[in-house]
DNA sequence: ATTAAAAATTTACGCGCGGTAACATTTAAA
DNA sequence: TTTAAATGTTACCGCGCGTAAATTTTTAAT
């Protein structure tokens, strides 16, 4: 008769000498019940196996502990690390966190956000495709759930930002590269996806512009997700043509730095910092393979940590302001130069 | 007093001008429901914002519609990757998937698990850690739940396996090796989490026995699941202690040989099957990084495809026999051969 | 010891849906 | 036209829990 099945909380309850709604409190918050009480049902807990269902507890519940966390493409190493932690932070702080990735579709963003409204999520945070992204549709689901944007910045759209400060990056980058060489290009995607990608070209035209340097701006060729490929492509390219007009490269980010870096060496073009190099490269993101690049990757890094904590603190404050905050929040968060072997 | 908010399915059924059983019908099989009381509820669907309360939906059901991916790691991208392949096929199939990662850590793949109970999935896909998996844990749930264990093998765990046959990654590779050069010597982990490493090394120990070449194996220090580290710090330690025993490297997997590569080009030795070079390198995996190594990589690949599409009509498979296989199954998949640079 | 306030617990009700049986209606076949 | 099969409706119950209001217990103050 021991460990007998325990199917529901009146069941549970009663064998720890309890009422259900007593009980039903203690699985909301533990610490809303007598330590006395609290102590008859971790012990009952012990004997017993028992967990709430999951779907009758969020069924009438008006805010559920569930957090979405959505990402244009968790295939891509960046957002996986930096999903990784959002993940850990939220489960910390008492919530149930749902990954989701749109894989670069616009229309299963739209699907991911449709699944997330129906599953009443207490916040979501979300890292939207960006140019791609349905505006409209983004803001609408932003008007119904607590929502706060990470890393793609959209005009307007959401309750909160929080992200990298663009400038920053390029501004470190640049002045690293100039300070030790020749002032570099900026090579990157012709139509990129990612809103960032738009405010580090800016942020190198202004950049160049102060230290009093021509700008030169590569565009390559391709679409998707697949920015090795075609950072390599673009590269071939470039590097084939010659007349290069320095030696210095600045790429929009590190993926497309891991292309042009695998394009040089198939063309015996040496990169680094050293006499015999004929190309110096930097780059932005830090990503997590670009210390296992060919050179290694100098580049601007996130501040992975702060962009999670910061995010994760965010929502949760506006969960606790009860969905709205009175004033749109911004938070930008500054670049940490790495240096390693490309430039 | 058009687009009314809708409550429930009572409202929106009433709506369409029909009962809420037929409705409730149409949502859990939309061709169980005749063409024209389809297209009415269809037609109410665009005029009102209505779907049904997934809770609700799923409290009383003896079978949710909800299926579990768990993978050991996903910021590494040969899982996302696999995790993603796996996530289109189930949603194609007309189930929900959700993603989970233990990212390494035994106690989170337990938690996973518990979690996963609690959601009383149709069933679920696990590729389990391996070595550190709390393989009680597992069996007890694999008892409980519809489980198809893919990549990782545990031995006698689970419904079903389906995975890569390692014997064929590393027979291929070993013999492309020896036919066009040295025979290699195996380059691994001295530990590895993931038991496909252990076949793999007993299959090179098979081949080269098979093929009269004396076998040497290279165990490297490291745990966890920085494997480029690793590999990068053991072949650090392997290149400039010297004395090869033969020009040609086999990795137990493309991340080690990321690493390797990374260490090769910082010592300045030359790696790929061109005259000026001093090493040759193959791995497994088919990473998605693999083509852009320095040089780019000569690997056995994963039919992810393949791979990812039998685990899932396996489970279905599983679903639709009510939970159980008279007899375990097990699937594995050759690998192909894909000749880049490193050798 | 008495009393009021605060905290904890119980009572009572409802949520939105799944499932079933008996009955009514439509459709297709004979 | 008749008839049987397929489909839809009505009516009911159960699920496992949340939650507001009412009640009891505990704590703190007098």
């Amino acid at each position: 008769m021991v460990n007998q099945r325990i199917k529901n909380m009146e069941e549970f309850a009663s064998v720890s000498g309890l009422s259900r709604p007593t009980v039903s409190k203690y699985f909301n918050d533990p610490s809303s019940v007598r330590a006395s009480t609290r102590l008859k049902i971790e012990q009952a807990l012990e004997e017993f196996e028992y967990q709430p269902n999951i779907y009758a507890m969020n069924q009438n519940r008006k805010l559920t502990k569930n957090v979405g966390i959505v990402v244009p493409h968790l295939a891509d190493p960046f957002f996986a690390e930096i999903a990784r932690t959002i993940e850990a932070r939220c489960i910390e702080a008492g919530y149930r966190p749902t990954m989701f990735s749109s894989y670069g579709d616009p229309a299963q963003e739209i699907e991911i956000l449709s699944l997330l409204r129906s599953m009443k999520p207490a916040g979501v945070l979300l890292a939207p495709l960006g140019r791609l992204s349905d505006r409209s549709e983004i803001e609408k689901f932003c008007r119904d759930v607590p929502t706060v944007l990470f890393d793609s910045y959209l005009e307007g759209i959401g309750d909160a930002f929080v992200g990298s400060d663009n400038y920053s990056f390029v501004n470190q980058t640049v002045e690293y590269l100039t300070r030790t060489g020749e002032p570099p290009l900026f090579f990157e995607m012709k139509t990129p996806a990612n809103p960032n990608a738009n405010k580090r070209r800016q942020a190198y035209l202004d950049v160049m512009e102060r230290l009093g340097h021509e700008p030169h701006v590569v565009k390559i060729d391709g679409e998707g997700w697949a920015f090795e490929e075609i950072g390599k492509r673009g590269a071939m390219a470039f590097l084939t043509k010659g007349d290069w007009p320095t030696n210095a490269i600045l790429c929009s980010n590190d993926r497309l730095a891991i292309g042009f870096l695998a394009a040089a060496y198939e063309l015996g073009i040496r990169v680094g910092r050293t006499p015999d190099c004929t190309l110096r490269l930097a780059s932005n993101d830090d990503h997590p393979f670009s210390r296992f690049t060919c050179p290694s990757l100098t580049t601007a890094a996130h501040d992975y940590d702060s962009v999670s904590s910061a995010s994760v603190d965010c929502l949760l404050q506006l969960i606790e302001s009860g969905g709205k905050f009175s004033t749109r929040q911004e938070q930008l968060f500054e670049a940490r130069l790495v240096l390693r072997n490309s430039s």
